[in-house]
DNA sequence: CTGAAAGCGCTTACAG
DNA sequence: CTGAAAGCGCTTACAG
């Protein structure tokens, strides 16, 4: 593979003045710029970008890390941030912690070792807090952390309320919730919190039902699903706070003979392809991902080009609605 | 943060003995050694990589090309290369190409300029030849392509034998394949010739129907399928080449009032989670992707070691049978 | 067993 | 407008 040694040895000029035009740097004369595109495109040339970025001390790689790339809203995610780092010429290392806390650490130390320009570290189970030496910026969406550069997440609270009312307004009068998971600290726990409150100012009964770490993982919550639904059979309406758990509660209606949406309605969480995939198909409370995966990539950036970040950026959610209900 | 000539000078050792223990090279007293480790942990050192890189002319980052991963199949794919690239200690760069050829091109030239180990390009749907001054391995999964180091496979014929023979079994008597992209040659195509053989040699009538590039890369084929089932109204049994479609044909059988797997029986391909979360469940042949995700990296990693590896590598497929047929 | 030196392929002040 | 030189943080023969 061609070298600046080489293009500047074939076209007579030195290696700083190659690297100049290069970078589009400082004043050059037309003809050896010429002279120098001509011999780049002939030995068909390209930067190492390793070496550039070893010289510059910065590089244009991104450290991702998600909990499992299988799960579509992470899937999504990955995809939009992927095409807003690739529109700024930055690239995506992708790590996948598995949910769990040890890997992930070690993940932030994989980062730290590319030397990568920031992280974006996305929805987790547990609380973080130690990345003290970080010298990159460290962007969180949809999880609480503290320490971070910038958080984004959607509404939570909002999306919590907009689907329980959407419930309540379509005739729901017995309301179940499958929240997150037990004992952590997520932005999303504020779907609960919005959906118990608007039961309450209906004076609507309503339960709700957390759910075990492993199920999330495995994401196969239908044994589960069917001993709710075993003792609570006057369900007539539920708020799944994902939309692979509301594919799942359908799954258990058609097994318990109920019929979606007259015996019972459903409104998921995220709006993922899948929920129109369905059978009936679903309604959702849709996060507005590619502008939060712009936003995440656009503040990294941002705040490695030394500049003065939102500590936290809030974005609106919107009911989408279709058979389910 | 802490480089080596920082470890150097606090530990009073030369720069090049603390390369040595840092990459475990020739003999160290052990008394020179604890004092080096005993110092990097002081420092919280951590080796820089792009600078390794550099220096050894070879990194630990793989490039992995996949069209979109939103599709179940590519994110379950890219899952278990993480995987094994991590358990290798490799690290992923991730690059969708959206299924543009042009894009695919320009992301083949990220990671050259990246100077990646080697490149894993994931199944598209145009041939590709011109890799020609690529100076790393290439490893093609699902996809043919002249040129490359490796291609691994799953044995795509036998699929489409084994999913064909399953419908007759079970007593269907006008069969139906989706099969792939009009006029491109992917390995998955063999999947149709599997489906008219064994029909042929069974005498059961059978139609074909493939489908157009926009319909795989938007995943929706709602419409396409109702013009189908309108026009041929007798189907008893669909092989469809994947499970996203398959998934499709649940709702449409849902919509003109047929009864799966009753009055019709439903294989889909691939396997991937979605094939459980439908009313009724997929039965679908499942390709063995964490082991060929394995062969893929390891495959990989050989060559960019210098070894000799396989040309190309196929896979047995097996059919799961679930609530579909 | 260890140090000094050259080199990996770039960038970037500093002179001129 | 351009060249020479130092430096980024490592690795690796080569001496000793």
């Amino acid at each position: 593979m061609a070298t600046i040694k080489d293009v500047s040895r074939e076209a007579g000029i030195s290696i700083g003045t190659v690297s100049r035009v290069l970078n589009n740097r400082g004043y050059i004369s037309e003809k050896t710029r010429e002279k120098v595109y001509e011999t780049m495109k002939r030995l068909n040339y390209q930067p190492n970008e390793v070496a550039r970025s070893l010289s510059k001390k910065s590089s244009t790689i991104i450290g991702l890390v998600v909990p499992q790339i299988e799960n579509p809203y992470f899937a999504s995610l990955t995809s939009y941030i992927e095409h807003f780092a690739s529109e700024r010429d930055y690239q995506i290392l992708l790590f996948l912690s598995d949910g769990r806390e040890q890997r992930e650490q070690e993940l932030i130390e994989q980062c730290k070792k590319n030397r990568v320009a920031g992280i974006i570290l996305c929805s987790g189970l547990f609380a973080v807090s130690n990345f003290k030496d970080l010298d990159c910026p460290l962007v969180t969406v949809e999880r609480s952390l503290e320490g971070g550069t910038s958080s984004v997440e959607c509404d939570n609270y909002e999306g919590g309320v907009k689907a329980t009312q959407h419930l309540i307004e379509k005739g729901c009068r017995y309301l179940l919730h499958l929240s997150g998971v037990v004992g952590n600290i997520m932005p999303a726990d504020k779907r609960a919190q919005g959906f118990v409150d608007t039961c309450e100012a209906n004076q609507i009964p309503h339960i709700e039902a957390p759910f075990s770490e492993e199920l999330y993982e495995k994401m196969e919550y239908i044994g589960f699903l069917e001993e709710i639904f075993a003792m609570h059979p006057d369900i007539d309406g539920v708020f799944a706070s994902s939309d692979i758990i509301a594919a799942q509660v359908l799954q258990v209606c058609a097994r318990f003979g109920k019929k979606v949406p007259d015996d019972i309605k459903i409104v998921g969480f995220d709006d993922i392809p899948l929920a129109k995939w369905t059978v009936p198909t679903l309604t959702s409370v849709r996060q507005p991902l590619r502008e939060m995966a712009e936003m995440a990539v656009n503040t990294l950036i941002s705040a490695k080009e030394c500049n003065i970040v939102p500590k936290q950026i809030r974005m609106a959610v919107e009911l989408v609605q279709r058979g389910s209900t």
